[in-house]
DNA sequence: ATATTAGGTTTATTATATAAACTACTTTAT
DNA sequence: ATAAAGTAGTTTATATAATAAACCTAATAT
């Protein structure tokens, strides 16, 4: 009757970054943060098991002198969020 | 451009129990506990939360001899429901 | 020179979900 | 009549997760 909720996706900050992720297929950390109104080091801790599940791709690199990190979704972030979408239907159109 | 997701239903046992009884408007404990597959102490445990939320009202009766815990979801609960998901699809729905 | 801002990470604290253990009673078997 | 097993939960403990606080390094502004 009711599926499994992925439990990466299902918490506030990291399935609004993934639904970020899905809209734009790239952000930097600065853009996440506001756009989530996270604090810093939570995004940073959230990113982090985004990224060792996988489901999102995590680039550092320096913007003039300034490092800039940036993620991406990868295909497995992707699939893993259209599951955890169809998942969710079954919690809200019950039948 | 988020919407704060209410935490009381944003936990995937509660979100069920909620969703059976906006399909059913009455279930009883260990109907909830079939239908969920949890454990009798996590769903004691969450019952009580929703309660103490005012989202559902838990009355305790006998049948026969055994005792019979019977849910039902309150206005409360209908509108935190409709609430959470039309904020659920900030996050499904990104634009 | 020092104060502030940017862009984070690490560590600590708090809250949550879950499971294990327990309570209280009933039914069934011996 | 007593013991064993089942029903319907609650309470307590533990593991996990979310969040916040503190920290770090370098850049920029005063």
């Amino acid at each position: 009757m009711f599926k499994e909720l992925d439990p990466l996706l299902h918490s506030q900050l990291r399935l609004a970054v993934i639904s970020i992720l899905i809209g734009s297929e790239e952000a930097d950390f600065v853009f996440i943060k506001e756009k989530t109104n996270a604090t810093a080091g939570n995004l940073s801790v959230q990113i982090e098991k985004l990224r060792e599940a996988g489901y999102i791709s995590v680039e550092k690199a320096f913007r003039g002198k300034m490092p800039r990190t940036t993620c991406r979704i990868t295909k497995e972030g992707i699939q893993a969020f259209e599951k955890y979408v169809a998942a969710l239907n079954s919690y809200l159109k019950p039948k």
